[in-house]
DNA sequence: TGAAATTAATTGACTGGACAGTCAATCTGG
DNA sequence: CCAGATTGACTGTCCAGTCAATTAATTTCA
């Protein structure tokens, strides 16, 4: 299975053929198709598992409890590093996630279910903020959601995988600088502190 | 060609035949070839097309002249308009752009390149705003617009295409109103104004 | 214990369908 | 009469999935 996450995240779902995988893997192809129904099927326990594991971290980024802005900036920090520090560690799975790698049906469903999960506990987490007192109560949840989202998204594409502008050195960045300087952007924009 | 950029946009470009695209257009199979080297050609000519018309856009963005935070703030907010304009005009191709559907090298790269000249004309643009004292000088370039471009792609996305959760009204906003909030956020950030 | 019977796992040659691209034949208008 | 344009049946290739045959592991029971 992890053979078949490289090459999936490496050539693309249409250009990874079963009997790639299993001549990598070393055994036959209807090896194959005694542990996995189909290719699909194979697709589909990947997503599942990064699925799991990826919202799993998310969701440890909702807040039990008010603080200052301080708070809320160094939480927020640390919520994005775990993102960064998950998307390094299973670089193929986020490669899937964040590029739109499955043109069946059913993956594309998958994937998208997923992302939409992840957009909706990072609204989770806004909301709580603002319950909280921490954040202006005027947002719009929704879109601010969506922006957060689309930050978090890009940059781990951008950082991991590209495209990127030949001598931009993004890709060198560490965990850590990667998510202050998104942490910043996040909640000060452009116009910095 | 309309055809085709719309298909792939709605099935993707393998599962676009080129029986679907004869056929919805009336013609036979060998018309098309009489047109098109290939399969591969007709979707980098559409890349192309979509490319130069993008580029333009963005590069209207980049000031010639000095100006208050007001001014920029104002500036960024047209050219953002301008961009959703493009983007709800051409859908189709957009939906091609931001999402990843060539799975073949050749257009992988075309879409990726233009990807990457959009985040230099932003890159241009930024460090125009930092000549010009508009914007503060320590910012890192490079992660600047990597950010930038990575809200820009993910709110088009989603208010074009989705993955959006399903409450959320993102996909009813006008132009105006996605433009309005994005720049809110690109200059200020989570904690606003 | 160990031979026989049963079940689990593995093999790789093969098939059937899909589909990009071809081509000889036909048509159209100058 | 000819060049440009159009047709659609056909071909060659690619590949997911099948299956009968073989091997390995487990269980049964004398």
């Amino acid at each position: 299975m992890e053979i078949a996450v490289e090459r999936f995240a490496k050539y693309g779902y249409q250009n990874t053929k079963i009997s790639d995988i299993v001549n990598q893997a070393g055994v036959a192809q209807g090896t194959f198709y005694w542990y996995f129904k189909s290719k699909e099927m194979i697709a589909l326990e990947i997503i599942q598992s990064g699925r799991e594991r990826l919202l799993e971290v998310i969701r440890k980024g909702y807040r039990s409890e008010g603080g200052s802005v301080q708070d809320m900036v160094q939480g927020s920090q640390r919520l994005l590093a775990d993102i960064f520090r998950f998307a390094q560690e299973n670089k193929d799975f986020m490669e899937l996630l964040l590029r739109g790698t499955g043109e069946e049906e059913a993956i594309r469903n998958a994937f998208r279910d997923t992302r939409i999960e992840m957009e909706e506990a990072f609204r989770s987490n806004i909301e709580r903020a603002v319950e909280l007192g921490m954040l202006p109560a005027s947002l719009d949840l929704d879109m601010r959601a969506a922006l957060l989202m689309s930050l978090i998204e890009g940059t781990v594409a951008r950082w991991l995988f590209g495209p990127n502008p030949s001598n931009s050195k993004l890709n060198e960045r560490s965990v850590e600088e990667m998510a202050a300087e998104t942490v910043r952007f996040e909640f000060f924009g452009l116009l910095g502190i």
